[in-house]
DNA sequence: CTGTATCCTCGCTGATACTG
DNA sequence: CAGTATCAGCGAGGATACAG
């Protein structure tokens, strides 16, 4: 069954769901696009991100092997995230819902404002 | 610029990411992907969800234009709940994900076991 | 059947400061 | 530069019971 799973609390695929719908970890995905980012441009790229937060995402997401994190042992250390095959395979779905965002943020932010009437 | 908007805090892009990131809304735009279904059904459908958090992601959904509520008057009462096709656009993107979901759960589940000697 | 009301807890989040 | 440490607070989410 293709889709049963993610009905099932039990099912590790409500897992996977758990971690894609992390407000962070779509940002971090679409952040990594175009090649590897250093600690400090992520967190400059991501808006209102903390370094814990941020360092927590990019952790999980390399425990689930969705980024790599490249230490170079240098003075001052440079770090440095990148996407996994599988982290560049999430990046497809995740776009498609950015995209949509962008697209229907206007309507969906017209019907907020006509339900504020009730 | 077309990705730009999603990095700023302040950017409504960044509520609709919230909605979807939305544990439950996924869930539910996955179960009226078939048709209008009602209030006990999507509860028994969806695995683990309480009455009070259904409804306050169904209410959620209805305030952004996703969904519609039918109310039948009806002994006993009767409500029906179904996509608009501002929600039946967003099945699209959804399911691009849980079909990710599903495809890499192993992989991920596997990376997960790997990391695990850390 | 379709919710609402109430209470409670727990975990995420943010702020701030500090270290290798 | 790239984080870690610590603490506080709050609010979403869950359990349970009840109502129209």
């Amino acid at each position: 069954m293709l889709h049963g799973d993610a009905f099932d609390p039990d099912c590790p695929t409500r897992l996977i769901l758990d971690r894609i719908g992390d407000k962070w970890s779509v940002l971090v995905v679409l952040s990594l696009r175009e090649g590897p980012r250093r600690f400090t441009r992520l967190r400059d790229t991501i808006g209102g991100v903390t370094p814990k937060v941020l360092t927590q995402t990019l952790r999980a997401m390399e425990h689930d092997g969705l980024l790599t994190r490249r230490v170079f042992p240098e003075v001052p250390p440079r770090v440095e995230y990148e996407l996994t095959p599988l982290g560049l395979s999430l990046q497809r779905p995740i776009q498609a819902i950015a995209d949509w965002a962008e697209e229907n943020v206007h309507e969906v932010m017209a019907a907020r404002s006509t339900h504020e009437q009730s």
